[in-house]
DNA sequence: CTAGTTGCAAAGCATTTGCCTGTGG
DNA sequence: CCACAGGCAAATGCTTTGCAACTAG
């Protein structure tokens, strides 16, 4: 069980190298720069492994499909931040909120999680309004 | 367009009853104590469409399908808790927080969502350690 | 009457699994 | 060598759509 093959390499080095939470599908595009005939079975099923391991974490995020990052990257409590324009997700460091209080009396809050919309660098740099 | 039937009276109450999101397997039991016969696409159709009146608006949560509740129930700035035991949201109210000095250079906040996840009421009655 | 509605079944879409070929060690 | 890995295609689970029968107004 997990051999060092040309795919598994090309998927990693794609969630190494963004630097940011990626969904499946740019996973698979990133990696088939490497390897071409990459599969999308293959990431899914390479994927699942990683998290298996505990090298990767899911990310879920709301109304759109779960993307992946690296745990340690993922190891300081932080949230994400998603762009209208391009719909990449990237890091958010930090988090001093207190939720504790917000729920109504009877309910135990244990976690939360933050998500933030707007438009990422990239997106502001090429038109500034519209 | 937009007639009064049967079908339509059971979700609608089911979701004005509930007083909190539902899915739409959670609409279609409710609505099918009214009308036994309902099917699902009648309801993910039914919701659509009260989407589109502007009476309903869509919940998208983190790993879980949508919820949907009424707009006026959503008209104030509000987020959301999830039960890890039931399963079920539950609409919090208020929302003081400030976001936008959270994101890197470069990035524009617009919005955010917070989700707590923690026991409701309910679970919390039955068993208080586990 | 007749257009909007419904239930059923089939179609989509993203993710998962089966199966058989390919290959790392 | 040979069990693990990968590609393809079929299967899944949730949501949407097509279609013929049904019904509100």
């Amino acid at each position: 069980m997990n051999r060092n093959t040309a795919q598994r390499e090309a998927i990693r080095r794609s969630l190494q190298e963004a630097g940011r939470p990626l969904s499946a599908v740019e996973v698979l595009e990133l990696a088939q720069r490497d390897v071409p005939g990459l599969g999308v079975a293959t990431v899914y099923r390479t994927i699942k492994t990683l998290i298996e391991d505990g090298t990767l974490i899911a990310v879920p995020l709301p109304g759109s499909s779960d993307r992946y990052e690296h745990r340690d990257a993922a190891s300081l409590h932080h949230h994400h931040f998603i762009c209208n324009d391009c719909g990449r997700a990237f890091d958010v460091p930090g988090c001093s909120m207190a939720f504790q209080g917000m729920a109504p009396p009877g309910f135990v809050v244990s976690g939360h999680d933050v998500v933030l919309y707007g438009r990422c660098d990239r997106c502001n740099q090429g038109s500034n309004g519209s």
